[in-house]
DNA sequence: TATTTGACATACACCCCGTATGTGTCATTA
DNA sequence: TAATGACACATACGGGGTGTATGTCAAATA
């Protein structure tokens, strides 16, 4: 076996580090997660965590932020499918409802992100979701199907509502409240339309 | 000093402890408050505590009940201001956005109180903003200015839009976000609107 | 090869929660 | 009114967890 570079082994202790946060804070929470457990079930000490995060919180955001990252690249890929941008968006936030019910994202990404980091809007990962949303937002309002609304606000809203179906939909066992969720979503939703749009498309 | 009831000291002492822990879970948040110096501020010991609550959880729970009745009174007083009932139920709306910028609110109802007990549609409270803004919603509907929407589906949805514009509203500093999200909030709402309203009202 | 840097392990101190146990006071009953 | 039981709370103890200070050893550099 070759002897592999220094960076290597960094990256992949890191990698490690972050893997197993997620399955411990996943499984056990943020505040019910040992770091000694942690760390030995990688294969190592709370001395690397440490080095390498700083505290306890700095691993939770590590983990969120690439949670975060795979969130908003599942949504966009989804809103991408469609080729009419105003279902893009439709689905964008149907994905967000879906992804919502991985319980690891439940519990790290909506519960304990929240209040370990504080406001998600000011996480350094940018909440890419948001993003997302906002540039099919803006391409919808240049295209005249939406209202001039504020980019911003509105997408924060679409998000927040999504967000909050979502911990509905996965804190509850029924079947159908998905689709429940999912329908009052669109509805909701069609308030940001123009009068045009909304008798052609709605 | 005429002696006190028994029945009146118990109550004022789980009122005291109430109060000392609204105050330090609002400061130092749930994970970051100690119980010892909690109760040594309400003037008694972990004993009390336990005694009364079962353990720290329980106490959170307390008090996220009464925050939970003091908003939702608060919304639905608002709210009944308006003889029109669309109107009302946007006003409504309005007051959860400024409710949740209050400090206590927002760092125990909003962030830590999910983290800590769950999803908030489980709490014994009932979520009893939720409920306010079904009624609400029960009635508009009844009477044809909103569409026959599934009304818990649509009051989650409005709800959570709310919820997450207040953290947004709170974590800037900007005076013009309020505006901007209240004006957001509206329009996302009239999807919610018959077409016949939506052209008389809105 | 000598030296320094850095990635990690080990050890220690402090804090905090939950529970088990003790104590005094108030209601109740004879 | 005296005794008894229940209850509200205080005290004491044990276990675990985080953060930090210190040590160690391999890798990079000159």
């Amino acid at each position: 076996m070759a002897r592999r570079r220094r960076a290597e082994m960094l990256e992949e202790t890191r990698a490690r580090l972050i893997d197993a946060a997620r399955a411990a804070f996943a499984e056990k929470g943020y505040a019910g997660a040992s770091m000694d457990e942690l760390t030995a079930r990688a294969g190592l000490t709370r001395g690397a965590l440490y080095h390498h995060f700083g505290d306890k919180r700095g691993l939770l955001a590590a983990v969120v932020d690439r949670l975060d990252s795979e969130m908003a690249a599942r949504a966009h890929e989804i809103g991408q499918r469609h080729t009419n941008a105003w279902e893009g968006l439709l689905a964008e936030g149907g994905a967000y409802i879906e992804l919502a019910r991985d319980p690891e994202i439940q519990r790290i990404v909506l519960l304990d992100g929240p209040a370990v980091l504080g406001d998600p809007s000011q996480w350094p990962s940018q909440n890419r979701c948001l993003l997302a949303t906002m540039t099919t937002l803006e391409t919808l309002s240049r295209e005249g199907v939406v209202k001039p609304v504020d980019v911003e606000a509105a997408a924060r809203l679409v998000n927040g509502a999504a967000l909050n179906a979502a911990l509905w939909v996965a804190a509850s066992d029924d079947a159908d409240v998905l689709e429940r969720a999912t329908d009052a979503f669109r509805q909701l939703a069609s308030g940001l339309l123009t009068r045009d749009s909304s008798t052609t498309e709605y």
